[in-house]
DNA sequence: GGCCAGGTCAAAG
DNA sequence: CTTTGACATGGC
């Protein structure tokens, strides 16, 4: 994989044009954690209800969620959607973890990266980017996060089209200083974009802060 | 009312 | 191996 410096360029116009987008939205690795399961194609907005029904239960707790009823569980993460599946998603995760680390689940993210992210890929509901964002936000780890926004900033402006989201990850990997904060700062600030002005189907290039970038 | 949102997995083709 | 369908709420 060749890097491609111009992904550093495109940063640096976002962050000029947008300022530090200061993710994740949410204050403790376990938070981030769950909001990483509960954002899976689902609006941050819904989110946000889901999360603060599991804080005025008390649920934020690591010990504590991983022993909610399923069910009740499904009911206090409703607003998200998908919000059964979803319920068996987190008590997946968080039971996988327990089985290694017991309460101090955050132990995983002292092992190396590679291993790291094995670990939380074979917790069945969590895909390429939820482990990547935990890895990055929940766990200070240098690992890229791809999303639809992505695929699709860099699709319009004709790179990175015939790349999957490891193929794109690598070229981000490979383009980039292994730098944690500047992994975060250009995922959120791609995401920023993408809401903004790379929309699906109302894209308003006029003003856009990328455009001319790569060409 | 239709479209969309910070995906993932399993079943078809 | 690639494509498709299921999962669901809430804002615009």
């Amino acid at each position: 994989m060749r890097p491609e410096p111009r992904l550093l360029e495109l940063h640096d116009r976002l962050l000029a044009a947008f300022g530090p987008q200061h993710w994740w939205p949410g204050e403790t690795p376990l938070e981030i954690m769950v909001g990483a399961v509960l954002t899976q194609n689902t609006n941050w907005g819904n989110v946000e209800r889901a999360i603060a029904n599991l804080k005025a239960r008390g649920a934020l707790d690591f010990a504590v969620l991983r022993g909610l009823d399923l069910a009740e569980l499904a009911e206090l993460i409703r607003p998200a959607g998908y919000y059964n599946l979803k319920a068996a998603r987190l008590r997946n995760l968080l039971d996988l973890l327990h089985q290694h680390h017991g309460d101090a689940w955050r132990e995983v993210f002292a092992l190396p990266l590679a291993a790291a992210r094995e670990r939380l890929l074979a917790a069945k509901g969590v895909g390429p980017e939820t482990a990547d964002s935990i890895l990055l936000y929940a766990g200070d780890q240098p690992s890229f996060v791809v999303d639809a926004y992505t695929f699709r900033v860099l699709g319009r402006h004709g790179l990175g089209q015939d790349l999957d989201y490891h193929g794109l990850r690598d070229l981000f990997l490979a383009s980039l200083p292994t730098e944690t904060a500047l992994y975060n700062e250009f995922h959120a600030l791609l995401v920023r974009l993408g809401k903004e002005y790379c929309k699906k189907s109302r894209p308003r290039c006029e003003t856009c802060p990328a455009r001319g970038w790569a060409g």
